[in-house]
DNA sequence: CTGAAAGCGCTTACAG
DNA sequence: CTGAAAGCGCTTACAG
């Protein structure tokens, strides 16, 4: 069934039928109508190639995330959350969507860029990828569109979203203080990944505002894993003045703390508290629960669409290259795990 | 720039250019080495909307996940290892990937067949959705072939793909008899769900071969959720002869197990062992880490290529309309919840 | 081994 | 308001 054949079964031309299909407003009311009916009733769908091949653009945003190796771990939990928000986001403004794959062996550095060019892509969005993504830079200097959640390359229509790492990071020393706590403590990500940096601001920004000094054995590095929030923690309650409570970067770094707070004989939220970031699944699994920064998977994803539309819908070309990035709000979800005073 | 610019920049008919980008034997050697080299220098991509139009096949594959509601919480933790594992697979195979979006409000049970026509997909991926899903079945009964993991519809052309459910159950069963446990009781999932049945299958078939009586109350049944965990396992717990281990059909409830027997001054896994099924993120994180089955994503994801690459390739109709379904191994992982005797 | 030509299924000026 | 015709960028018989 195709667009001739309906337009035979309609007795009108071709022409017709697609204006009619497509909404056009030179066609008469009763024209529409019926030929609407018959191509329900027949099951016509236009086909998409054929229209792309003409129309020269193909309503279709190209997807990409997680490109090279297997996210580090820290980010899965999200991604799930912004793809269905993009997703849905993206279908609502009637996009299509095509997931890209991670560059192959054979002109690995243009492999994006060319398979928006096979597809006429109208735009990529892209989710938490390494920093060092070759095959990114070259897509995002080429001028497409792109809209990034947490990732690190630029170009000339390229946006950045993230969440708001400073701010969630600030609300959780801010929290710890209320609770009456003033040795707070921090456990960071690797701090050439911007969130891990941003949180580390949020929380010397809030300690300061707060009157709060920060010994520098106050401060230690993780790799946003388990073991490594583990081992901060011990290195954390064996110096002089040991904290009372510890805002880490990542909740699996948190929920390491709280492994070697137990093991160190100190009960949490009493002995010690602790705070994480991002509100894995496992958050609201462990025992006690596990305070936390949320972030908002759906309106980044949501923020994402927002932004790529934006370009889409002809915003001038930035002339910097460094956008001021769309920054979407955290949650402070307070648990067991800092329910009580310090 | 298109192929009639590269062939008159290479110096030949656009059909030759044709040819020898497309691979095929009739084109000289030199003639296929030039236009390649002038093609990568160019840049030049083929137009795949033109292709698909006049090949009458897309190499595109579509991909569905989690329509209707919000996938019952469950399964997210899998979805995106199985996603990356499609991903992958089938760009091996060059096919493309499109992701289909929840049926809207018009023409709700036939929207995606609707978009298998429209862009001419091959054939459909289908993760983990809900088993009344209208529009599914509509799609599955047209015959366009569908590879489906943890799914429902069946159809002319369909493929389901799951763990072996039944198996792990038994495998969990015979670790804790192993340990010298003889009363296992086991949380079941909703029974409407085959893997729920299957897993409850597995855990009766074991308990009858290792001679173990299984009473009423040592089968209880819960929502895949972690409070409904915890109130099974206080059934459990107070019933007159209380096992000494528990397996649990999902790790959610398996961890709301350990909060129970923590309630009741129970210590795990000395004084009562626990076992999960599915191996969440959160497993490896709680305390006493948890021992579980493990669905191996990558493997059901690659399963799933696999069995639709069949279908596609010519494999002839089946007659009935019931597959066989593709069965994965699962793997037992044994951690703390169950390291010791009981 | 190569080219001229037809045609895939649409949309859109252009003419009426 | 409608139709005839051109053309989007490819591939593939067909002829040489």
């Amino acid at each position: 069934m195709n667009i001739r054949e309906l337009a035979r079964r309609s007795g009108v031309s071709t022409a017709t039928v697609s204006r009619a299909l497509n909404d056009r407003a030179e066609v008469s009311e009763a024209t529409r109508a019926r030929i609407r009916r018959l191509a329900n009733e027949l099951g016509y769908a236009p086909n998409e190639p054929a229209r792309t091949l003409v129309r020269r653009r193909s309503d279709t945003i190209g997807l990409i995330w997680d490109s090279g190796q297997e996210a580090q771990g820290l980010h899965n939990p999200f991604l799930l959350g912004m793809l269905s928000a993009v997703r849905t986001a993206l279908s609502e403004a009637d996009y299509h969507l095509m997931l890209l794959t991670t560059p192959g062996t054979e002109d690995p550095d243009g492999s994006y860029l060319q398979a928006v060019r096979r597809h006429n892509l109208e735009g990529v969005i892209v989710l938490t990828t390494p920093p060092d993504d070759r095959c990114l830079q070259v897509l995002a200097d080429s001028g497409v569109p792109c809209a990034g959640i947490d990732t690190a390359f630029t170009g000339p229509r390229t946006v950045r979203i993230s969440s708001d790492n400073a701010a969630g990071a600030e609300a959780a020393v801010e929290h710890l203080y209320a609770l009456g706590h003033r040795r707070i403590a921090t456990i960071t990500g690797p701090l050439h990944l911007p969130p891990a940096a941003e949180r580390l601001a949020g929380y010397r920004r809030a300690c300061q505002r707060l009157g709060l000094t920060v010994p520098p054995d106050y401060v230690t590095e993780g790799d946003f894993f388990l073991d490594s929030g583990e081992r901060a923690a011990r290195r954390l309650l064996s110096v002089d003045q040991p904290p009372t409570a510890i805002f880490a970067a990542g909740d699996q770094m948190a929920i390491g703390a709280m492994h070697a707070a137990a093991d160190a004989g100190l009960a949490v939220p009493r002995d010690l508290a602790v705070i994480g970031f991002d509100n894995i699944d496992a958050a609201a699994l462990v025992r006690p629960a596990l305070s936390t920064v949320a972030q908002d998977q759906r309106a980044l994803g949501e923020a994402a669409v927002a932004a790529l539309r934006a370009l889409l819908d002809g915003e001038a070309e930035r002339p910097e290259r460094t956008a001021e990035p769309h920054i979407v709000p955290t949650k402070l979800l307070v648990r067991g795990s800092s329910r009580s005073g310090g």
